[in-house]
DNA sequence: ATAGGGTTAG
């Protein structure tokens, strides 16, 4: 039997690999390889590549470059350690290298090529259109059923620009999500801002999730306790947080901040209080102490925020941009202007970070609370970079409070340059103006209103919704908190004026081809048409859904469900089909 | 034999 020429064979190479961490190291292993004629072996090399990318890049490179014909392995091993260093030129590097298999006539990506690759088009937006190049060629070079990570990655590529449909989509398709999967397609919904509807939908997928028989982790956690965060919905985190408990997940820096966060963000100081004082002190990063800080903000403890800032200098953190912000927001909503002036002053001096916009807004709004007007817009004046639309709001909110006419009809001609449509600008002037009877003046207002095409929104509350709602949304049925369910009732009503809702006759009009604006379509439209239409019209007799094309999984099943626990009728048109579903079951009539 | 995807604050 041929004897093998591996690494771990040769007892120098492998003690010495063992212990590299310095160039010195890696020459002695290098010089060791040629000698012993291993520099002929793709493995022996790929080996070597790997341990110097980790601390001498220059070093791999050259290795690299000396290679006649580096395999695919000596790429990828490259190319991943290339974006691990998560910077600009190195991911330039790392596509140059990928340029250069692509016209290689012997090579072809693989599926380890390509993970790397889609996570350094999320670092930056403008590798936004080489991530849709490389789902080309994801498609072109790799057979399927893809593999996890090639599916992950670019699951996660989409989730980070947004393509939530897509996300999906493509997640409904891999057959057998692994945790990781799972992970990704939960942050993607939690952390959907924008739509209150898709961090629901998190919750529902969690529980498909436990049905899937997929055990949670840390991140699973961080993702469902982001999504209560974003919803407000304080039961549904505190069961998660029971979660944690029951299932002995670790309380890491990560699930911590989120934990923190979310009790802060649902009024509950105290449990966040409780949470952060019993970390480990190692876990008590920058971002966590941020969140903390940001929880006594909100609750308007500017002395126990600006407290906690200097604990946190004291325990040789490192402030960064985000605990200036949370912290100068601490500071102008509890009216402690020099200390606020204070902590502003010290980034520069102090700390060597240059403010950005945001802290010329929160420096902004400190002073024009306080009523130092001029003061705030001497500094709005003389910023080095061009106001935004926040920081002309926050003077003329402050010119309100203190009413200061001229400075409000200053900001608000700024705001209507900046957008134009946007209700709320005018309408702050506008009380203004009535609290000091100037009813010409409102008058005025109103017809530029009018003249913009500017229509006043109705305003919004939350809305509670019964524990069978949450039943049916996630299928669970022993939630020890399912009283409660909260969603922004804005939301609702903007969609169902978009959808045609006619509460005479209660029938909910929900074109799920409109809906999927990235022309594919998943099944989740149709569950949250179903979702609004009940929250919208609870005493209405049925609910009439149309659909203009084929939505991909199966609704059925939870349409069922809610027309036996609400004991409505329920009519989905389908093209050119009626569904109807009544008891919990289904009955399907072709209608012409 | 060697290379690959997921977690936190305003």
């Amino acid at each position: 039997m041929k004897p093998k020429n591996h690494i771990f064979n040769h007892p120098t190479l492998q003690t010495l690999q063992q212990k590299c961490n310095n160039l010195n190291n890696l020459k002695q292993i290098h010089a060791q390889i040629v000698t012993t004629g291993l520099s002929l072996q793709t493995y022996c090399l790929s080996h070597l590549i790997n341990i110097s990318s980790k601390f001498n890049l220059t070093y791999a490179f050259t290795i690299f470059n000396h290679i006649p014909n580096p395999s695919i392995f000596l790429y990828n091993t490259l190319i991943s350690s290339l974006v691990n260093q998560n910077n600009e030129n190195k991911i330039h590097l790392a596509f140059s290298l990928y340029n250069k298999i692509l016209t290689h006539k012997n090579l072809q990506p693989n599926s380890f090529t390509f993970p790397s690759l889609f996570k350094a088009c999320c670092s930056n937006p403008s590798w936004f259109q080489y991530g849709l190049l490389l789902h080309t060629h994801v498609l072109k070079f790799l057979k399927p059923p893809f593999d996890l990570f090639v599916q992950g990655s670019l699951l996660n590529f989409y989730a980070k620009y947004g393509k939530l449909c897509l996300c999906r989509y493509l997640f409904d398709q891999i057959d057998q999500p692994d945790l990781a999967t799972w992970n990704i397609i939960l942050g993607a919904y939690a952390n959907s801002f924008d739509d209150n509807v898709f961090p629901l939908e998190a919750l529902c997928l969690f529980c498909d999730m436990q049905v899937a028989k997929v055990t949670a982790n840390e991140v699973t956690i961080v993702a469902l306790v982001s999504a209560c965060s974003s919803l407000g919905a304080l039961s549904h985190g505190f069961w998660v947080h029971c979660f944690v408990l029951r299932n002995k997940v670790m309380v890491n820096r990560f699930v911590g901040t989120a934990l923190v966060d979310m009790y802060s963000k649902c009024g509950c100081l105290n449990l966040a209080c409780q949470v952060f004082d019993r970390m480990f002190e190692r876990d008590r990063d920058t971002f966590c102490y941020n969140a903390m800080i940001a929880g006594f903000a909100i609750h308007g403890y500017g002395n126990r925020a600006v407290e906690l800032y200097r604990k946190m200098k004291s325990k040789g953190l490192v402030p960064d941009d985000a605990t200036f912000v949370v912290t100068m927001f601490a500071c102008s909503h509890a009216g402690l202007v020099e200390e606020g002036l204070e902590i502003f002053k010290s980034m520069k001096e102090v700390h060597g970070v240059e403010p950005k916009l945001e802290h010329y807004g929160c420096l902004i709004d400190l002073l024009g609370r306080a009523g130092r007007l001029k003061e705030a817009e001497n500094w709005l004046q003389d910023m080095p970079m061009k106001p935004n639309a926040v920081i002309w709001r926050s003077l003329l909110g402050a010119a309100r409070l203190h009413g200061n006419l001229d400075m409000g009809e200053v900001a608000l001609r700024k705001l209507i340059e900046l957008e134009p449509e946007t209700s709320g600008n005018y309408v702050l002037l506008s009380n203004m103006y009535a609290s000091v009877a100037r009813w010409n003046d409102v008058k005025r207002v109103r017809m530029l209103m009018k003249h913009h095409g500017v229509n006043k929104l109705p305003g919004f509350s939350l809305v509670e919704i019964n524990g069978a709602m949450h039943e049916f949304l996630t299928g669970d049925k022993t939630h020890p908190f399912s009283k409660e369910i909260y969603l922004k009732i804005t939301e609702i009503n903007r969609r169902l004026q978009e959808y045609g809702h006619n509460a005479r006759t209660s029938e909910v009009l929900f074109d799920v081809e409109e809906e999927d604006k990235e022309g594919v379509l998943s099944y989740h439209s149709e569950r949250l048409a179903i979702a609004f239409a009940l929250i919208a019209s609870p005493s209405s007799f049925a609910i009439r859904i149309i659909k203009n094309l084929r939505v991909c999984g199966d609704c059925h099943a939870f349409t069922k469900l809610i027309s036996a626990v609400y004991g409505r009728d329920i009519i989905v048109r389908d093209r050119n089909r009626f569904h109807h579903f009544k008891d919990g079951s289904c009955s399907c009539l072709d209608y012409w």
